[in-house]
DNA sequence: AATTACAAAGTGGTCTGACCACTCATAGTT
DNA sequence: AACTATGAGTGGTCAGACCACTTTGTAATT
């Protein structure tokens, strides 16, 4: 049960065994961790040892923790991994296009699933779709929804990372013109025509680049 | 220039600063880094702070440690990371359909921006794809080849990643069938048919998932 | 001269004990 | 009742000590 002693990596041991107590005391997010000097006496390991695989989840932004009170569970769903991924995973991505180009790789896909679904397009939503369009809404809203009503959790996970790293052209508010293409691509969707939705959405791509040269 | 002392976080700033030097002193991938004895009185701090800085990054998968050697820069394109999202990130992505669709979407598209080049389907790369079908080929590697001619190395990165995750019916050799159908996509990749190439796309993947239900 | 054997230096891995800075609950004061 | 001071508990950091391991240089052997 204690793999403790020599060769291989410590800390890593006690980075599964924290996994396995966050498991099994059923800690939940914002929830408290023992001490690190707890920790320590329970896994019979040293504070150092502790702490080094604390401060790795804590990078992760798996924990988080407050001189003074404690460690804790945090919802890492937060920020840190996202600095992470960008000074790290994407250090070589240099150009911003290919966050974009990639974005519009899973909204098209999106779109295109929708199209094919044959419960998706029978529903009423899309009218309710429409009506928004008739008050102020963010790109980034309706373009979420769509991917929403997708149904892939992991595919709107991924698009919100990238978001981040985007130059945010999606804060802004539609214009008529773009309110104009939308309500063009929200009928073809609600129909299934996958050829006019997708012809649309690029219409509106070419609207919101207008300023862009790349 | 030394944001030393009190407050914040000490080895939050000792893995920029470590970021830094990496940069600086040019460590390519497999290079090897000072000792932590060094980087603690370079850096002005104890060996413990550079410690949590370093198990940290290599929870991470960015460098790699060999007791006895010393730390190197690792290529993070490796396990790492890959099992901690599995772990903490993607739990709650239960069904492995997401993943499996999220990688056709990125597949899909890289077939699609292909298509769509006036560059790329003129040259006389795609003879020697064709010429590769002859002989024994993983699935996975052709269509890896795709990705990265479609110039989207995010895209390529976010699919490795995945597929990883995937149940791996990427790994099994093409089988006649499959061949045929991918002769066929490639031809109309060659003349931008992107009709076709996705008929033939969605042809072939019906053939690999013979056996699932899902 | 070449090979082997051994010792030393250097490195990461871990533990211990000691402070510091901070938070919070509580006992004590007003 | 409201406020204040104190102390216990917590994370943050440091220094020093071993240990296990690898590499390297040197001395002994062949």
């Amino acid at each position: 049960m204690i793999p403790n002693n020599n060769s291989r990596k410590m800390f890593l041991e006690i980075v599964k065994q924290l996994r396995k107590l966050i498991h099994d005391e059923n800690i939940a997010v914002g929830g408290k961790l023992p001490s690190e000097r707890e920790l320590a006496e329970r896994l019979q390991v040293g504070r150092s040892t502790v702490r080094e695989a604390l401060r790795s989840l804590e990078l992760l932004g798996i924990i988080e923790t407050r001189r003074g009170e404690g460690t804790f569970l945090s919802d890492f769903r937060k920020h840190q991994l996202v600095e992470l991924l960008s000074t790290f995973i994407l250090q070589d991505v240099k150009s911003k296009k290919d966050v974009h180009t990639t974005m519009q790789a899973l909204e098209k896909d999106a779109i295109r699933t929708i199209c094919m679904s044959d419960v998706l397009h029978k529903q009423s939503i899309w009218d309710a779709f429409l009506d928004k369009l008739q008050e102020e809404v963010l790109q980034e809203d309706i373009i979420r929804e769509i991917i929403i009503i997708s149904n892939n959790r992991l595919a709107l996970k991924i698009w919100f990372l990238l978001k981040q790293f985007a130059d945010e052209p999606y804060r802004s508010f539609m214009n008529v013109e773009e309110k104009k293409a939308w309500k063009l691509l929200l009928t073809n969707l609600k129909i299934g025509n996958e050829q006019q939705a997708i012809s649309y959405y690029n219409e509106w791509k070419l609207l919101t680049n207008r300023g862009e040269i790349k």
